[in-house]
DNA sequence: ATAAGTTCCGTACCACAGTACGGGATCAAG
DNA sequence: CTTGATCCCGTACTGTGGTACGGAACTTAT
């Protein structure tokens, strides 16, 4: 049984963040034990899930719905969701490496051309 | 020579977005004629320097400072804020991939296993 | 010359994801 | 059994990047 501090510790998260996603109902608000609320190893399972999923893009609001869908067995939704953001997923991915080319171009050319303006306002003329 | 609407429009942005810029000193507030304020080419190319920016990553401050190191012919510093961009860039991509990973798992397993829940809150547990 | 459409300007408001604050209760160590 | 750390709760504030509003002035088409 944890404290919101050591979950908050395990989770990678301030304890402020804890409090807000009870809020925002993506945690449940624990059983309390003389006033202070203890949490579980299901409780830090669904913060660690919370995290991941947002690296993955999914907003606070689509990973309350993920979690509910968890529970009520809705495969069909669920892996529409995950498809939907799959293929954003991909655009993301595909948009960041063609900045990346861009910004490597740019980086070389400053590098090179040390004489007028660095080509940094061109830098992105595609 | 543009009027604010036609600059808007040019760049893919709102013309409260114009105005916003800046007032965020991104944009310069041109010349009036007459009370009506007009944009050139420049003012439209700075534009679509600052939405590329911005898929690279770069938050409005940041390219703030490209645009007046670029004024101020300070290529040592431009190239420092690209290589740094460009760190974190790959480790963006890198992070999306991993993501893209997960989340395909999870539409996998979803999709096979239609008995229970759907395996959601274990997709990320790597 | 009048009506519709733009522009100007300041100020206010929005979503998102937290972060901070203040005062009281409670717990753990010495 | 006191002192310091944690916890509880509500409310307010933050940063980022815009978006909306309202009234006055100006432009464009008819």
């Amino acid at each position: 049984m944890l404290t919101i501090g050591k979950l908050a510790e395990a989770g990678g998260v301030g304890v402020e963040t804890i409090r807000f996603y009870q809020r925002k109902e993506l945690l449940p608000v624990p059983v309390r034990d003389g006033g202070i609320r203890r949490y579980d190893q299901e409780d830090l399972r669904r913060l660690r899930f919370i995290r991941k999923a947002q690296q993955a893009g999914f907003t606070l609001e689509e990973i309350k719905e993920l979690i509910e869908l968890d529970s009520g067995h809705d495969h069909d939704r669920a892996q529409h969701m995950a498809k939907k953001r799959l293929a954003k997923l991909e655009e993301q991915i595909a948009e960041l490496q063609r900045a990346r080319a861009s910004l490597q171009r740019l980086a070389e050319t400053c590098a090179k051309d040390q004489s007028g303006a660095c080509p940094i306002l061109f830098a992105f003329d595609d």
